[in-house]
RNA sequence: GCCCUGGUGGUGGAACUGGUAGACACGCAGGACUUAAAAUCCUGUUCGCCGCAACGCGAGUGCGGGUUCGAUUCCCGCCUGGGGCACCA
């Protein structure tokens, strides 16, 4: 009988579904388990074989986690709102809906054929109204929520306003903006418009104004990345900044307790470190400095306030609003030319920009402490949006500052003495300060302190702790995506009744943007007239508490019911790529601990363990084209020619040899008349490691791969191809020895003439070893995801048991629940057919032995001064004396010897043994 | 520019806590079976040197240093691939 993995997997495919044994209750015995892939966004082009890979390790580890007893919630669902449906919609008419729909069930039918344990029950699309409505909700939520930081958590704004009416805002200063102060009285003096207008600056969700990429030639506001070198990406035109009306949640008041939650949860290291330098905590003061000729001040913050006598020259963003103010009629063009320029350039180049610019706008600030005229300049790598705005600049103490000094030849001032060698800032806190006035003599360390001190007693200046974190921008001028349950009325933001809920998303005849900047919303007269929000919510909207839904998907009543948030609690395992890191993770994290304040759910962290997955690359295939000519040559002699590298799809390129037919009737005969010059009768082709994408022809669709092997042996190449969390190039050619290895593992229980062939034979302690050394090996590696290793575990456990001609049940069967997570189709096959009944994943677990693994002797390697010369067999039971005595004896560590004396003997029990001479 | 991460044979990778570098697999070479092919099986395969052979010598984990009896693993400096940087998801 032949391994026939396309009718066994078909088989047990609709078995599984008929069962459905994927099903999960909320009401079990067992202990839970939550397994999450981070769902997809259903793209047009549908799986490539990089996406399976979190969902292959998931699937794995949940099976895993169901043979040893746990109740597993698995469940898969889409990110269905987002861009590419609304530009696919743009250019061919078609609702974003509908394609979407299609997308889904392309990406469905694909997932299917691998063979995942999903409870599809339970599948969730964020642009399912069912869904929305609970995204409007939770909105609803954060929008009449304010942060009491007090008690540091999110509370109702009703409560906020109780303390206004009792006592004012004295003990809850205004976090959007601090100058907004006032008493009982005041507040029952203002109008309810003011009054909404104050709450609007403590509502988590809140509107405010921020700057935009605005395309005038598109009509359309773009991603960053839509935008390269100052213009968009589609059609080159010019892209300006431009402030617009926009949504945001109040993040920055979580910062703290998003900082300190890294510690409870386990993400790696690399993650919480990126996650911590986005919050970007720091400590240090804001300064006012006078400004010569005015009464206007200028407020910048610095991290450094030790360093204020090292003060050449202030720095302000050339947003800054004092510029208008301050900049003296002589240097106005120039300033003005220069506010021009920045307003092209993206923050992204602003930072990155090596060459060193700026503007000199005529005002001189003032050094509190002794008077000195400081001149203020504006420059591109001052950011509006961190700290003040402003900064002043040490050059003897920072790198770009020091470069900017030098560029526009501004004299430094030396505070650090021989630190400072004239040629390089040196941005130590270990010198001690001169030219520092009543610093003089401090460590800069020390100096921090004493400097914040004065500062304080003179009232100039304030401790402060900064985030660069900033608040989440939460609205988007675009059609496909939650509309805000949001009237506004005379400028005031009415919140929708919640039994108005699902606020639906519209049908529009032209998905083009608004008026204005505003989004397609605003070209609906029916939505205008209700004067309803024309902005939509962004994609992580959705994306933010998915993991909650899935506990409790069809319920119509809540979000999800409180019982089956405190059955499922946390993740325990969450599965996806490091593109996330901040993003995502960040703003789950937060409307997390926001449902936590707010008594929703009982835990603050979402994930309590997260597995990066790495990127697989494509691996791109190149023809050398010889310029202006249909000929074609080899990768190996392109070189003699003038050659354009053209992209070929890698799926007629075996190897590095190309399929010269099949590329002849590529794209509709576009290179029919090639002509090739070959090497050794071949064509070679050049080979790249890139991101695997459509438009470089090197995806690699699982479907076909499936097709031709099988889903057990798909599932476990690509967890062979190498470490899970590692980023790696897709190869096809691998996977024959993974389809050699199950074929293997059949013909342990199949003969191709005397068909079955497995017996009911005691095992010898030889096969019992082998056995358990797979139990171990399986269970280890699959418990620390090292998915690669578990998969040649498997190899050389069958590769031996084939060498002993092993076929007994007593050996056989236990390995097969082993393989059960790994290549679920043809275990349960093998697991029937041995005579079970009921699925094999609902065996236990075989347990690991030790009596059957171990081993009384060791072959120690033996070095000579760090070089392996030889092994001896040593029992494991010798003490180090006689292992050192046996050693010496030996007849080859005497030949190294010569004679000489023995300076070191290092004996490391069952591991070396090292002879120093 | 800033932050994170990787670099080991022809290829993907293994070596888990500083202890035999190259497990397992691909590819390649040779062989068996076969009329032939497929499938399967066996042998070899880091590089260099001597060679009949060796369980003979030397080098070797991106590059250059260092710590150690011993470094792919730890430290310092460099080169280089990938990801992120707030409206792609």
């Amino acid at each position: 009988m032949e391994y026939s993995f396309r009718d066994i997997e078909k088989k047990w495919q609709q078995n599984w579904k008929e069962t459905g044994i994927y099903q999960v209750d909320n009401n079990s015995s067992k202990p839970k388990y939550y397994v999450l892939d981070m769902f997809p966004y259903p793209s047009g082009a549908g799986l490539h074989v990089g996406h399976p890979l979190g969902y292959i390790a998931s699937d794995i580890y949940s099976r895993f986690k169901r043979l040893k007893g746990f109740n597993v919630l698995h469940p898969m669902g889409y990110d269905a709102f987002g861009l590419p449906a609304e530009q696919y919609a743009i250019e061919h008419g078609i609702h974003p809906a509908v394609s979407t729909a299609r997308n889904i069930d392309t990406f469905r039918k694909q997932l299917d054929n691998i063979g995942f344990c999903y409870d599809w029950s339970r599948e969730v699309r964020t642009s399912d109204p069912a869904y929305y409505k609970w995204t409007q909700w939770i909105f609803l939520q954060l929008f009449k929520s304010y942060y009491n930081r007090t008690a540091a958590k999110a509370m109702p704004i009703t409560e906020l306003v109780k303390e206004f009416e009792q006592s004012g805002n004295q003990s809850h200063p205004c976090p959007g903006d601090e100058s907004i102060q006032f008493d009982a009285a005041g507040w029952g003096s203002y109008s309810p418009a003011r009054q909404q207008e104050i709450l609007m600056h403590y509502r988590l969700a809140f509107c405010g104004y921020g700057e935009v990429n605005w395309c005038e030639a598109l009509g359309t506001v773009l991603a960053n990345d839509e935008v390269v070198n100052g213009v968009s990406e589609r059609g080159g035109y010019p892209v300006v900044k431009k402030k617009l009306r926009q949504w945001y949640l109040r993040i920055t008041e979580y910062a703290d307790r998003l900082l300190q939650g890294l510690e409870t949860i386990e993400f790696s290291d690399a993650m919480k470190e990126m996650q911590g330098n986005w919050i970007g905590k720091s400590s240090g003061a804001e300064i006012s400095f006078a400004l010569a000729d005015t009464n206007a001040s200028l407020m910048v913050y610095t991290t450094r306030p030790d360093t204020i006598f090292g003060v050449d020259f202030m720095v302000v963003a050339p947003e800054h609003e004092l510029i208008e103010k301050i900049t003296t009629p002589e240097q106005r063009q120039e300033v003005e030319a220069y506010i021009t320029y920045v307003k092209s350039r993206s923050e992204r180049e602003r930072q990155a920009e090596k060459k060193i610019s700026g503007a000199f706008t005529g005002a001189y600030a003032l050094n509190p402490f002794n008077g000195r005229k400081i001149p203020v300049w504006i420059s591109e790598y001052v950011l509006a949006g961190y700290g003040t705005g402003a900064i002043m600049a040490v050059p003897c103490g920072d790198e770009r500052d020091f470069r900017f000094a030098q560029h526009f030849s501004i004299p430094v001032t030396n505070i650090i003495g021989e630190a400072f060698n004239g040629n390089e800032a040196n941005p130590t806190k270990d010198a001690v300060l001169s030219n520092s006035g009543f610093l003089d003599g401090m460590v800069m360390r020390n100096a921090i302190e004493t400097a914040i001190n004065r500062l304080e007693e003179m009232g100039i200046g304030k401790r402060k702790v900064n985030y660069k974190m900033r608040d989440a921008a939460f609205s988007r001028q675009r059609y496909w995506g939650e509309p805000f349950p949001i009237q506004w009325k005379d400028g005031t933001a009415i919140p929708l009744d919640e039994t108005e809920l699902p606020l639906l998303l519209p049908e529009v005849d032209s998905y083009s943007p608004g008026p204005e900047g505003e989004g397609p919303l605003a070209n609906i007269p029916e939505w205008v007239a209700k004067e309803l929000e024309t902005n939509t919510m962004p994609g992580y909207a959705g994306s933010s508490w998915y993991f909650l839904r899935y506990m409790d998907p069809h319920n119509n009543e809540t979000f999800c019911s409180r019982k089956a948030s405190d059955y499922w609690n946390q993740v325990d395992l969450y599965i996806g790529g490091t593109e996330h890191a901040v993003g995502h993770l960040l703003y789950s994290r937060l409307w997390t601990k926001i449902l936590f304040d707010l008594g929703h759910i009982g835990f603050e962290e979402p994930f309590r363990k997260l597995l990066n997955q790495g990127m697989i690359q494509g691996s791109s295939r190149f023809v050398y084209r010889v310029r202006n000519t249909k000929k074609y040559v080899s990768a190996g002699l392109a070189a003699q020619y003038e050659t354009d590298k053209l992209h070929v799809d890698v799926n007629m390129v075996d190897g590095v040899e190309l399929d010269t037919e099949a590329f002849r009737k590529w794209r509709n005969g576009e290179f029919a008349e090639a002509e090739f010059v070959l090497e050794d009768g071949k064509y070679i082709c050049g080979v790249e490691v890139e991101k695997m994408s459509k438009s470089k022809f090197n995806t690699v669709n699982p479907d076909m791969l499936v097709e031709k092997f099988g889903a057990d042996t798909f599932r476990m190449y690509e967890m062979f191809l190498g470490p899970v969390d590692q980023s790696k190039p897709w190869d096809t050619k691998g996977i024959e020895g993974v389809h050699r290895f199950i074929k293997k593992l059949w013909r342990l229980f199949f003969d191709e003439t005397k068909g079955k062939i497995w017996t009911e034979e005691k095992a010898t302690p030889e096969e019992l070893k082998i056995l358990h050394k797979a139990i171990k090996k399986t269970e280890d590696d699959t418990e620390r995801f090292s998915f690669n290793t578990a998969v040649s575990g498997f190899m050389i456990c069958v590769n031996e048991l084939s060498d002993l001609k092993c076929n007994k049940r007593e050996i056989l069967e236990p390995l097969l629940i082993l393989l059960a997570s790994y290549a679920p189709h043809v275990s349960e096959e093998l697991w029937h057919q041995l005579g079970n009944e009921g699925s094999v994943l609902d065996a236990s677990y075989p347990a690991f032995i030790a009596e059957h693994v171990a081993e009384s002797a060791k072959e120690y390697p033996v070095s000579i001064n760090g070089k392996v010369r030889t092994s001896i067999s040593i029992s494991l039971s010798a003490g180090e004396n006689e292992v050192q005595e046996l050693v010496l004896a030996n007849e080859t560590v005497q030949k190294w010897l010569e004679g000489k004396p023995l300076k070191k003997f290092i004996f490391v029990k069952g591991r070396m043994i090292n002879v120093v001479i």
